[in-house]
DNA sequence: TGAATAGTGTCTGTGAGACAATATTAT
DNA sequence: ATAATATTGTCTCACAGACACTATTCA
């Protein structure tokens, strides 16, 4: 074997194609928060936690829905900017929270050969969507059951058509909380329902100690409303005293009130990034 | 373009060089504990944190200090394969605790060509190591400095070399607890020191709310060693009453006790891992 | 006996959970 | 008045933090 002097020597003669190479993808899973439809007017149906899907017009796994994402570019972006780049496309706009998820790299999940995805978690307030969204793009909103034998249900539903997922959890050590997940359905293309899961897992543990969650809050909010996202995402009720102990630190109060709901009016909120 | 009947007939076609590509590497952040050397006999010095590092034998970043890492093979394994294959290779050991930590992944990190990097971290009872493992790497004990104006420092010495780190640590956004990390000493290959930083940072968190730290522990410990390894990881002393509650049902305890200490013998217990 | 660690008892303050009460608007 | 949500008060219980005390071995 050659012996090199110095660095820049060894780069120079450097052979790059040495090494088996491989494609990488940024796969997003971006969430957010809708109403629920009110039946009647006065009474306050709550909200529901939502997702961006995509149907795929192309192989593999066409006519299916998944989540929006693409190839990496290696020479000049880095996974986080593809996945911006992908954010901007699909939804038209720009500092979108955005968090590095999980690196799914089994063999065969994409049957044309070896692509690794790397996923992201991303968080937005729907109402900043004005304009129509790409259209193969549609919000589902996900309904998640958590049931006795280690499977969890996904249901996702876009108002006209409804996808049911099925995953298995297995702890993978005593030790620990992570799971190795097995989709049971192949509702989604890829291994897209995994990512799903993992982001909403990612995103519920962090609303027990952070911030994340105004996020997906308009610049001001009622106390209400915020109860209602934490609850989406949180996946049960808080009782109201416990959870305004909670926030009281993190909002602000305005001197807006929310009116016209046929019931009491709300003070507005926004929130306090700074202390 | 070409119209597809089916998924195959496309497969069959697809030009699996159309993309760019690129190289991907697993490199591990080995962590264990090990026992500070007494002073005196009957006094117990405590522990500290170890990581296990290789020495470079060729370009890019020669004679220099990295992580255990190699390239993963595309067509064969996965990262986490990878790892695992490395971590044999590295240690003798198979049945290592793994855990996949984040994908690193700048543009220029490899000065060669894109690289992106999975980090994993993984944990060990240093007792096991019975054979010496490999001549290139060591196992150096690690100081963490969290100071003032974001900036954590880090010491790894391995009784014969010093190794100081540097990295800068930026909130990311006021909404969570995530930091960029910016390295202001060049000490490791790569960009090795994030990826130990942010190694540490994870067991630590993971030490508030699961059993991690037991895959550090052998079979049969006392509860002061137990208490040890905690604070260690924590970096902050314990309360004894405090810490025994926490831990009284994740143990069990023996009839063996260990003696000949110069002091009063203490109870050995082992991992309750089922109930 | 004294040094050293092992192991336990108990008080106190904080904070989450639970329930109850009051307030304010629109129908 | 009544329905609906907004907002606040307060009690209790569990538990972490803190400190003190007892126990046991070996030099």
């Amino acid at each position: 074997m050659k012996e090199y002097k110095s660095e820049e020597e060894f780069l120079k003669d450097y052979d790059s194609s040495q090494f088996e190479k491989l494609s990488m993808t940024s796969d997003i899973c971006l969430i957010s928060v809708s109403d629920v439809e009110k039946k009647e007017y006065r009474r306050n149906n709550g909200k529901i936690m939502s997702i961006l899907l995509v149907k795929r017009d192309d192989y593999p796994y066409k006519d299916r829905w998944c989540l929006p994402g693409g190839f990496m570019n290696p020479k000049e972006e880095t996974l986080e900017e593809c996945a911006t780049r992908i954010l901007k496309r699909e939804t038209n706009l720009s500092n979108i929270y955005l968090e590095q998820l999980y690196t799914f790299d089994s063999l065969k999940r994409d049957p044309r050969l070896r692509v690794v995805s790397c996923s992201f978690v991303a968080l937005i307030d729907k109402n900043l969507l004005v304009d129509p969204i790409n259209k193969n793009a549609s919000w589902f909103d996900v309904t998640l059951f958590e049931e006795k034998n280690n499977v969890v249900t996904l249901v996702l539903d876009n108002g006209t058509e409804t996808l049911k997922i099925e995953i298995e959890k297995h702890l993978k050590e005593k030790t620990t909380d992570r799971y190795a997940f097995i989709s049971k359905t192949n509702t989604l293309a890829f291994d897209h329902d995994l990512v799903i899961l993992s982001g909403i897992e990612r995103i519920r543990n962090k609303t027990n100690y952070t911030d994340v969650v105004f996020n997906m809050m308009p610049e001001l909010f009622t106390l209400g409303e915020l109860q209602q996202v934490y609850e989406v995402i949180l996946g049960k009720k808080l009782l109201d005293p416990a959870f305004r102990r909670i926030i009281k630190d993190k909002v602000v109060k305005t001197d807006k009130m929310k009116t016209g709901e046929g019931h009491r009016p709300s003070a507005l909120f926004k929130y306090k990034g700074n202390h």
